[in-house]
DNA sequence: TTTCATT
């Protein structure tokens, strides 16, 4: 059916309302199709803008790129589609760089005749704006491996392009899972995440994604429900939670209580995360004596990130899903009552505050801020699991924290997933030792 | 000065 050496192409910049019996007619006149699917999202179904796509024969797929490759832009699309070998196909990113402080009138071609002395140019392209104005940037992507490291070696400092700021870069390119980093702590940047507390324990951390995952899910659970808008940053939180930066968080993380959350969670996602980063009294979020967070208390110095838009104006999409998002929490402020669903608090817990979970559901947590209580430590191990009671010890006399404590899970994933994330984590100038609560007589060496 | 996306 198909040739043992074809190649699996990558499709890009395909109009998202193309699916693959519109797109079959485009590439069928370079040879019969072997497989063309659209990439979807995993969780929402939503259209990606590409495909892959494998031809039977391993010349057509050629072909196609030749004729297609860059040549010609699809209708509603800004830049040419994309015909290349899938990266499966190779083992790609390890001989692509990044070159910064280019001169801003730099051509792909200047910039190609830089680098062929260092061998084969598989691809080569300067950044630019919706303008095409450079942005003084480049990724170079050579045949080899070794071929990227004699550039950077011989390239790298060595020497400073008129217009520039500074020496010449020339490094390999972020990896998928630094991207996906670079962004989510663009999102953090926007919505708030400025805390002193936030900042300490950092927007790159396997907690917050922890915590974006866990969102994106509960979001994605119920967008059926939601407005275009949510579903929009629900989609944009998604792609950063699909980035596990260490692999730590190997079991997905289940909502701990959102399958019976009305529709009107939509709002959650923008209020829960300040929330929930303003641990230790920075919070962003001021609560009423209720523990609910007051109306409009998202940004109660009165500085929106976004100030209301025209739905018409055109904006930066995940600016306008964020924008969106806000205006459906002004328009109800109710909905601040639904943040509870994210972040249990449950009745029970302040009256039986000590209850045990079953073996290998008790994490034992050391290190903690002194100034951590039952209420912060809940805060910051519910994105794990259902948690069924959060315990910092004090001493009798003082009332003061003793620095440790222990949170009990209905079941050992929850526990398993908290240890992964957060032992070891950086809070200030300490760490947390996050380790599974020794069963009663382990702790007796008699 | 890090892209448009890679099941």
């Amino acid at each position: 059916m198909k040739e043992p050496d074809a190649i699996k192409l990558f499709v890009g910049q395909i109009p998202r309302h193309l699916e693959e019996k519109d797109l079959k007619p485009i590439f069928e006149q370079f040879g019969r199709i072997f497989e063309l699917t659209v990439i979807k999202d995993k969780y929402t179904g939503l259209h990606k803008g590409c495909a892959f796509l494998t031809y039977c024969a391993r010349d057509s797929a050629l072909k196609a790129q030749s004729a297609l490759h860059e040549q010609k832009t699809l209708p509603g699309m800004n830049r040419p589609i994309q015909v290349k070998p899938a990266d499966s196909e190779n083992r790609g990113e390890d001989r692509k760089l990044f070159v910064g402080m280019l001169g801003k009138q730099q051509t792909d071609e200047d910039v190609r005749k830089m680098f062929e002395p260092f061998g084969t140019i598989a691809e080569c392209t300067v950044l630019r704006g919706p303008d095409g104005a450079s942005k003084g940037c480049a990724f170079v992507k050579f045949q080899t491996h070794a071929e990227a490291q004699a550039a950077i070696s011989t390239l790298h400092s060595s020497r400073t392009l008129p217009g520039a700021s500074s020496s010449l870069v020339v490094k390999f390119a972020d990896t998928e899972k630094e991207r996906g980093l670079r962004r989510m702590q663009q999102v953090a940047t926007q919505l708030g995440m400025f805390s002193p507390i936030a900042l300490q324990f950092g927007a790159y951390s396997a907690y917050t994604q922890a915590l974006m995952q866990q969102q994106a899910a509960l979001v994605a659970a119920h967008s059926a429900y939601l407005s275009p808008m949510a579903t929009m940053a629900a989609v944009q939180m998604q792609h950063m939670a699909a980035i596990n930066a260490n692999g730590l968080i190997a079991t997905p993380i289940t909502p701990s209580s959102g399958t019976s959350t009305p529709p009107a969670i939509a709002a959650t996602p923008v209020s829960a995360i300040p929330a929930v980063l303003g641990i230790n009294g920075y919070s962003p979020v001021p609560t009423q004596p209720t523990g609910q967070p007051a109306p409009d208390a998202l940004y109660p110095n009165g500085v929106h990130p976004y100030p209301a838009q025209s739905p018409a104006a055109p904006v930066d999409p995940l600016q306008q899903a964020y924008a969106g998002m806000q205006h459906y929490t002004a328009a109800y402020p109710a909905a601040y009552s639904l943040v509870a669903p994210a972040f249990p608090q449950p009745p029970a817990l302040q009256q039986q505050q000590q209850r045990e979970g079953p073996d290998g559901c008790n994490i034992f947590i050391y290190h903690l801020p002194q100034e951590f209580t039952d209420s912060e430590i809940l805060q910051m191990f519910v994105p794990f699991g259902h948690v069924i009671s959060a315990k910092v010890f004090v001493d009798r006399a003082t009332n003061q924290s003793k620095c440790f404590g222990f949170v009990s899970f209905d079941n050992p994933a929850s526990a398993q997933a908290a240890i992964q994330a957060m032992n070891g984590f950086q809070i200030g100038m300490k760490r947390l030792k996050v380790q599974l609560k020794r069963p009663k007589d382990a702790n007796r060496p008699y």
